[in-house]
DNA sequence: CGCGGCTTTGATGTTCATCAAGTAAAGTGG
DNA sequence: CCACTTTACTTGATGAACATCAAAGCCGCG
């Protein structure tokens, strides 16, 4: 272990195979010491909407949802989302101003880098442009993919598809606190807060979860994933 | 003028300000031979969701429609897209194969070059890698910001919104011909068919619109928008 | 001119939002 | 720590929005 290691923990982070995969060693310590790590708690709000947008951001720790406001004040959620996904990952290369705010649902640390200086890089090392431009692309992707998935289901289908979406893809576990308030898995799957409580005591009644304030537990998921599928 | 003008028109084509700007002469050149010109008529596919993805397409001339098949066989439309979008443009970088299908609603014009011969651009030309990352995230940005204001509306203000997007960014004219059924805009919307038509007929009724077959008038524009805002 | 696909309209039923009222839980100040 | 306030959750009743079904008209095409 040489001496970098003590000031830099970039080098060791998970998120170096993700995007900074073809950045040499010292490339990797110059972004270490250009970046700062931000704590964010439950709540606060990361970027916001119509800000502009001066730094490359992405989750270390923690869970965030994307969110806009309509015009009529409602939100719509597009997405939660786990580390190393982008937080700023929609418009940083395509628009001056953040289109959507993002915020932490749970306790969450973001690495802040200038955004310039990643652009740099990205001129610089064709690697690392092709490494971002798949990493982005595969953001929005599932962005859309998900959107779409939501969309073509009725309101208990995508009930269903949001508690596998969280026991899945964000928890890997049977139970697990739900980081979020029923209401915004209704701006989420866009259908109205009682009706995904009602949804879920159903859920409860037929034995499929079992339901302990935030906890959550999903007793059986084959009949959930049925249910996701058929509706 | 030399007499490579004679062989290839990428040079002076209006994509060239999109993605190709950074492209000096002899390069364009290059990217001229490499290139294919693919004609397709009304209706016929372009790329097939699951297909191999080797190439760069983009969409010279015409109307495309970019959409999924859901698992119980109904067609849920992405979006409609000018020239000048990319056709292939999903998954390029970030997937193997094709995640959508595209298809012709015009007859259409599409440019086809090798991915590799793009990727080995990207890779040698920060400044092109960077017009590219840019074009895409717009692309993408676009799509999502589309289903999310298609999402927040009514049955009325979806259809509202689809009239404003034909009329003001597809053909930029009051009056002009559909380019797909009545069908596809409900899977567009995620409406039934009947209801689509229904308030088209409720529109023409109250004067907002004139139909003529496939042909559609733009009469009181500004009722349109607010029925696009308020539902 | 007849056939098939698209469009249109009406009638009916389902799904979902809204409203309202009550309960539980979580924060707040004394 | 308890009373108070607020915010989230829950449930039922009602009505609105929308899908579905069916029948008929239209239109292009062989």
């Amino acid at each position: 272990m040489n001496e970098k290691n003590k000031y830099c923990v970039c080098e060791s982070c998970e998120f170096r195979d993700i995007v900074f995969a073809y950045l040499d060693d010292s490339t990797i310590q110059e972004l270490c010491n250009n970046k700062e790590e931000h704590s964010f708690r439950k709540g606060e709000i990361i970027n916001h909407e119509g800000e502009k947008i001066t730094d490359f951001k992405y989750l270390k720790s923690g869970l965030v949802k994307l969110f806009r406001r309509t015009s009529t004040g409602e939100e719509q959620v597009i997405t939660i989302t786990r580390p190393f996904e982008f937080v700023s990952n929609m418009s940083i290369f395509s628009e001056e101003r953040y289109r959507y705010s993002v915020s932490a649902v749970e306790d969450s640390v973001v690495c802040v880098v200038k955004l310039d200086f990643i652009k740099d890089l990205f001129m610089k090392n064709g690697s690392f442009a092709m490494g971002l431009l798949t990493k982005i692309s595969k953001i929005n992707d599932k962005i859309i993919s998900q959107t779409l998935d939501i969309r073509q289901r009725n309101l208990i289908g995508r009930v269903a598809f949001v508690l596998l979406y969280f026991t899945n893809e964000i928890y890997n576990t049977r139970i697990f606190d739900l980081p979020v308030l029923r209401k915004e898995i209704a701006d989420y799957i866009g259908m109205s807060t009682a009706n995904v409580i009602r949804t879920l005591s159903d859920f409860k009644r037929e034995g499929i979860i079992k339901v302990f304030g935030k906890t959550i537990e999903i007793v059986d998921i084959n009949k959930l994933e049925i249910l996701s599928k058929r509706g």
